[in-house]
This record gives C-alpha cells, sequence and structure tokens, in this order.
DNA sequence: AAAATACAATGTGTATACAGATTTTTGAGT
DNA sequence: ACTCAAAAATCTGTATACACATTGTATTTT
C-alpha cells in the first residue's frame, strides 16, 4: 500500500463511526465524543432501553454538559441506527423490531461466512494472533456468568474475524451488523437463560481458527455457518416465545 | 409482517443516512437537512473535490445558516465517509484512495451478486416494474452524454436491484457503497472519455431483469457479475493509467 | 356534556457569544 | 539572513439565548 495514494477513502469506514472514535494517542476527548460513547456503551447494554425517550436537556443537567455535544453525539448515534430522530420530536433509543430479526441474521449469514472464507484465504499471522487471544479472552469472560461481559467478549472474538478478512469495507459492515446483534443476544441471554455450552463455542471458535490457519476457505465458510446456525436457532426460539409484555420489562434502568 | 412488532430496529438502515433524508410529506425541511443534502449533492458530483477543506464559517456566510446547522450536517456526512473530520483542525471532503479502490470493488462485487442473487429469488412485481422504469430512464439519460446524468441513473437502476433484494439491511450497505463507487465512475468517466456503449449497458441490465423475473436466481448472479466485472476492468485501467499530477486537476470548482 | 379553540408548557432547531486549540505572523536574538 | 519564541489571528468546540414547533390543558361554545 501506498504508494499511489494520492488520497484516502471511497467510503472509508474507520474514521468515523467505527469504534471508541478518535481517541488518537491520549486522553484529550471532546465532550461530544464522550457523550457519543457513554450513550452508546448504554444503549448496547441495553441500560438504555429500546424506545427509551432521549431528552436533550435532561441529558444536559444529568451529564454536565450542555445540549451543543449532546445534539451532537445523538446525531451519530442515529447515523449508527441506535437512535431514532424526529423531527421537532426529540430522540429515542432505537427499538428492537423482532420481526426484522430474520432480515438482520439473513444479512449477517452473508457478511460472516465472506468474512470467514476471505480471512481463510488471506490467513496472516498478526490476525490469527488476535484470534486466539480474543478467544482466550472470551473462555475468560465466560467465567464471570455476566451475560454482558460475555456477550462482549464474543462480539470481539467474531470481529476479529472481520479484521482478518482484509477487506476493510466489509468488515465495517459486518461490525456494526454484528453490534446490533449483541443487543439482541443480550435481550434473549437476560430473558430465557438457556445457557448454551461455553464449551462448545470456545471448541467451535477454535475449529474455526484452525480453517482458517489451514487456509481451507471451504472448511471456515461451513464452520462458521454452522456455528452461527446455531445462534440464529435460539434467536428465532427466543422472538417465537417473546410477547410484547415481556419484552417491555427487559431493560428498565436500575 | 407486523404481527408481532414490538419496536423496530436493529440497525434500522432507512430513516437516517439513507436518502434526501426525512422529506416527510411536504416541503418543510430543517436548515441542517437542506445544507447536509446540498453538500453531498456537491460531493457525490465532484462539484467539491475530495480533500477539499470544509470551513464552517465560510459556509455559513455563502449558504446564509449559522455555524449549528452546517455542523450538524457535517457531522452526518462523517458518518457517511464522504467527510473526514479532524478533531480541533476542521473538516475535509474525503479523499478517493486509489490503493483502495479493489477492496471497494470487491465488497462491492459480494454485495451486488447477493441483492441480485436475492432479488430473483423473491421477484416482486412491484420491483420487476421499478427496475424497468429504472432502466428506461437510464436510456434517457444516456442521451443528454451528462456524465453526471448517465452515472446518476445508472446509480438508480442498481439501487433498484438493492430494493428488489428484500433485504434492508444487505440493500442499505450495498448502496451506500454504489454510491461511493459513482464517485469514481464519474471521475473515470472525465478522465479518460472511455466512451462505454450505452446499448450494450443497457441491453445487460436488460438480460438481469429478465433473469430475476424467471426467478433463475444464478443466472442473475452471473450477469449481474459479468455487468460489472466490465466495469472492474475500466477502473483498474483508470487507476493504473491515473498519476497524482493528472488527479490533482480533477474536480475543481467551476 | 362533548367538541373545538385558544393558550400555556415543554422541547427541539438555530443563532450567537465565548473559550480553547491551532496555525500564522511578527519580532527579538544569534 | 536564519532560528526560535511569543503573540495575534483564525478556526473549532461548547455554552447560552432565542425562535419555532408540538403537545397538553383549560376555557369557551354548541
Amino acid at each position: 500500500m501506498g504508494s499511489k495514494t494520492i488520497a484516502k477513502a471511497v467510503n472509508d469506514p474507520d474514521e468515523t463511526g467505527s469504534d471508541d472514535g478518535a481517541l488518537g494517542d491520549g486522553v484529550r476527548q471532546s465532550s461530544g465524543q464522550k457523550v457519543y460513547t457513554l450513550l452508546r456503551e448504554q444503549i448496547l447494554s441495553l441500560e438504555l432501553a429500546p424506545n427509551t425517550e432521549l431528552d436533550e436537556v435532561q441529558f444536559s443537567r444529568e451529564l454536565g454538559f450542555s445540549r451543543t455535544p449532546i445534539r451532537e453525539a445523538l446525531i451519530r448515534l442515529a447515523s449508527d441506527s441506535l437512535v431514532v430522530l424526529a423531527p421537532n420530536r426529540g430522540a429515542r433509543v432505537a427499538p428492537l423490531d423482532l420481526d426484522q430479526v430474520p432480515q438482520v441474521l439473513e444479512a449477517l449469514e452473508l457478511y460472516e461466512r465472506a468474512t470467514t472464507r476471505w480471512a481463510a484465504l488471506r490467513r496472516q499471522p498478526v490476525h490469527l494472533a488476535l484470534l486466539e487471544q480474543r478467544n482466550r479472552e472470551f473462555a475468560v469472560a465466560c467465567e464471570t456468568e455476566d451475560p454482558r461481559v460475555i456477550v462482549e467478549a464474543n462480539w470481539a472474538f467474531h470481529d476479529a474475524i472481520n479484521q482478518a478478512c482484509g477487506n476493510k469495507y466489509l468488515a465495517a459492515d459486518c461490525s456494526k451488523m454484528l453490534r446490533g446483534v449483541m443487543r439482541l443476544s443480550l435481550l434473549a441471554f437476560r430473558q430465557s437463560d438457556a445457557q448454551l455450552s461455553s464449551y462448545d463455542v470456545i471448541e467451535q471458535h477454535r475449529e474455526m481458527i484452525e480453517a482458517i490457519r489451514s487456509g481451507n476457505a471451504d472448511l471456515a465458510e461451513e464452520l462458521v455457518y454452522q456455528h452461527s446456525d446455531e445462534f440464529r436457532d435460539r434467536m428465532k426460539t427466543f422472538v417465537a416465545g417473546t410477547s410484547t409484555a415481556d419484552f417491555s420489562l427487559v431493560g428498565r434502568r436500575g
């Protein structure tokens, strides 16, 4: 890379919406960035329940910032589809529509099969190392038995596959999709505490890593398909068994 | 859809970043929305060249709005990866990095094959009608011989496939990717006026529509692959033949 | 008593003022 | 003449004030 670099991106997925944002080197974070990070955490962890109204003035009092950086954060969160803005009528946490879960899972399947396949085709030592580290961290996270921690660690593992796929555009889209699904996953975890065997998951992750390491793209794709298919089944069961009343009780602040 | 609708989205691609934005019914558009739409138009049409510095105060004078709605627009554009924000050092139009074109095209190929395949599997009369209309509009656009118009119409056709795929998450991602590529396409169109035969393109579009209509997913996928492969070849030729000096001359305002 | 309308309260949208950061200019020292 | 430093200018980041839209309420009218 770099010889013919005239400029930078067609659709650069970094820089803006990806992760903690422009932390850069040290500590100096703008207020807007802080608010954005904070709210995003709370939304993804369901501390802020879907559909919760987000009042600008209330936040400005609670958080000690003026409305300006809060509006800024809300706009960015809306671009991430984590918040819905209604013109002149405020913002609310993006609702979870169980009707659309099938579409979400369908797209996610496509993305994950592709990232895993490409990761196997391009296997880089750095990425393999990261995958193993993330799987170890996942194992540790499972010990805690805290859904929040487990789901986050699982996301981190799957995101490592994205990074390994060698295409940052697909990686960014897949990563975003996964984040959205994690919110659902966390919800399912809480509702039905259908304890899935974490040993199985860790082992499946391990197999995927090996398939990627050996460059066996077909196998890697098949494994991630099976792996996430189990997840899809759990999600479908969850959706089928969830009523409106049940759902509205979930995710209250406390 | 609709029976179990508790809420709305995991990662709803509408609402926020998609198109003209919340126009809703009538005319009332917020200033921020106007600025966003305007700047996006100018960036996508290369009126605002890649890497152009975007000064908030300058825009506020030129456009007659205060800095607030302009900042709002810039933040949204940054989330769309059309603008790059440097903390405390302003905004600029997202650069085009020719080094990353291969990655962009790779992701786009995946997305378009999937959308076309799924469109063929789900063929709805409404969507087929839209496809034909868009291809007719594309034919009309070709008459104008204005690259801007042709490229836009071509985008609209391919976006109709996205809408027909029945998965709004994939559709949104593919649509976004296509938009980014159109900027490249327009650039290539200007540089090397390698006039591709518009009749061929229209005919290829027609074949794709028929494959979708007949529900032949494999054929549809193959056709869109070939179709966009020609495009990829043109892009690669363009990238190979473009030097920094050439590029920096392109897209100046005037 | 019900419906409609005017009014008050609340909250978003925008403008402006101020504070902090960055870059440029200017001036002293070598 | 060149270098470095200090100050000014410029621009971003944030706070605040005001204008407008929406919503709920109370009063009036039928």
